[in-house]
RNA sequence: GGCGCCUUGGCGGAGUGGUUACGCAGAGGUCUGCAAAACCUUUUACACCGGUUCAAUUCCGGUAGGCGCCUCCA
């Protein structure tokens, strides 16, 4: 199994083997929790989790964890708008678990796994006491100083212990833009310098806090919660880091310097993967343009969650998918013929001709596909070859049967757990059989769209009547 | 201002120095009682201009257009 590594050390492609030899160690960026997941946020997490299938099945064991960013300036924001009359505190966890329940709600909808991972809150006990330790030790360092309305990480002084601040996006003063500088209204020392701990504004919720004998109440920044929840879930350094291409900077720059200022080895994690965005009509989702979507969108529009995946799974994700919602209804058309493809294993009266030797090769040819940089669109290509074999090359049910849990551990898609058609319909179908037997064709007809009106569609085949779920 | 990427047939999307994926959609056909599905065929694509080469969509240079990151962001 390989994966490109974003790291500017590496910048290629690189095999996945546990540092520790025994367990694939991934931690994934997971989401802030103020609002819904737009369809962009879910392609990540497909990403995420399609890794982690990917080399699970390359035969590592994993572990896999995610965290929920549940404090944050828009989650405060958000929290005494809708629960003005909780203490700040208790908005919070309000508002947080709300999103927190409507996004795995999601996840679970568009066919991710959520048992093999570990979820971690940023607000949690022990993330929190976590991140004030680490600031605490950052502070006694030198790493860490104490400015009016926080505590900020001196990236100088990470710079002068010999470590490199831009291993993951080469960072000067050329490429600092305008916005950056012009924004830079906090009591920093330095530009990039940013917050590791913010004090307590009124109106916020906050967490006790003293640090050099100041009373700093308040809550963590945004990239110690990564720094903190990975290394006390997987330990450092761990394997893969994920997350959408946005995060490489300044987020994950971020937390690599923290992570290591007080290590001697530079290394928070081997490898970043990082994932293309997904566009809508070409251009970035964004709020101002009112360009986003939701999964919600997606479903009213008539479409299954599980196509969005397909279409997700259709382009390699490091490069930019385009979302338009006549490639979605292309994945839908795709996805209705695998499932039509995989309604067969409950027909083996049709289909008993040959042995299934083709697939364990097609899985191979999948597996080697998700193996070489998690190559969906060509994984996919196997995928489609196979079900377009199926009909001419026979079906052994239970071999199909374990075939289809093979697919479904890499991709998701959900293909063998479709349920059989009722003992009523089967009897309609043997009803219509005899009706064609006797040439009756107003009444085979009859039949066909009685069966048509409950979802069921049959073809004649030279092996007899097959069904498909229309 | 700095860095990087992209431009393929109706749509999506791979890939390759010469044999031209795949999916979706359209057309015709075989098959069928009619359908459907499947199968076959089909619409012969690689932004533009130069260059290298026996040969370029594929390599090099330029032009045009588009996109992303450098700031919260998946």
């Amino acid at each position: 199994m390989k994966i490109y590594n974003t790291l500017l050390a590496s910048r290629k492609l690189e095999d996945v083997a546990p540092l520790d030899g025994r367990t694939v160690r991934i931690y994934t960026c997971g989401p802030t929790v103020y609002d819904h997941a737009h369809i962009g946020n879910l392609s990540s997490f497909i990403f995420a989790d399609t890794l982690r299938r990917a080399v699970a099945l390359s035969g590592h064991h994993v572990q896999h964890v995610m965290n929920y960013t549940d404090v944050d300036d828009k989650t405060i924001r958000r929290s005494r708008m809708e629960f003005p009359d909780d203490t700040p505190e208790e908005a919070l966890k309000l508002l947080t678990d709300r999103y927190i329940g409507l996004f795995n709600n999601d996840l679970e909808r568009i066919g991710n796994e959520l048992t093999p991972i570990t979820f971690v809150r940023a607000t949690d006990a022990k993330t929190i006491w976590g991140m004030k330790d680490l600031i605490t030790k950052l502070h006694e360092k030198g790493f860490a100083y104490i400015a009016d309305d926080g505590v900020y990480f001196s990236i100088e002084a990470y710079k002068k212990s010999g470590k490199t601040y831009g291993q993951l996006l080469a960072v000067n003063a050329e490429n600092t833009s305008e916005a950056r500088i012009q924004n830079d209204e906090y009591d920093k020392e330095s530009v990039h310098d940013f917050a590791l701990w913010k004090k307590q504004k009124p109106g916020e919720p906050a967490w006790e806090f003293t640090l050099g004998g100041q009373d700093l109440t308040g809550r963590p920044g945004w990239h110690i919660e990564c720094s903190v929840m990975s290394r006390q879930e997987l330990g450092q350094p761990f394997d893969i880091h994920t997350g959408g291409i946005d995060l490489t900077f300044p987020h994950h720059e971020n937390e690599i310097a923290q992570s290591t200022a007080l290590e001697d080895d530079p290394v928070m994690a081997r490898i970043f993967a990082h994932n293309e965005h997904i566009l809508i009509d070409g251009k970035k989702m964004s709020k101002s343009l009112k360009n986003f979507y939701t999964l919600e969108d997606i479903i009213s529009h008539g479409f299954d969650p599980l196509a969005f995946r397909l279409k997700i799974l259709q382009s390699h994700y490091r490069s930019q998918v385009n979302f338009t919602w006549e490639s979605l209804e292309a994945a839908q058309n795709l996805l209705n013929n695998l499932r039509a493809w995989a309604d067969q294993k409950h027909q083996k009266a049709a289909y008993n001709k040959e042995a299934s030797a083709p697939y364990a090769d097609g899985f191979r040819a999948m597996l080697a596909a998700a193996g070489d940089d998690l190559d969906t669109p060509k994984a996919l290509h196997s995928l489609t070859d196979l079900a377009n074999k199926g009909e001419a090359s026979g079906v052994e049910p239970e071999k199909f049967q374990a075939l289809l849990n093979l697919i479904d551990r890499l991709f998701g898609l959900q293909l063998g757990n479709r349920p059989d058609i009722t003992h009523a319909q089967k009897d309609l179908i043997a009803e219509r059989e005899q009706a064609r037997t006797a040439q009756e064709w107003q009444k085979s007809d009859d039949i066909r769209d009685k069966l048509k009106q409950q979802g069921v569609a049959v073809r004649d085949t030279a092996n007899g009547p097959v069904w498909y779920r229309a």
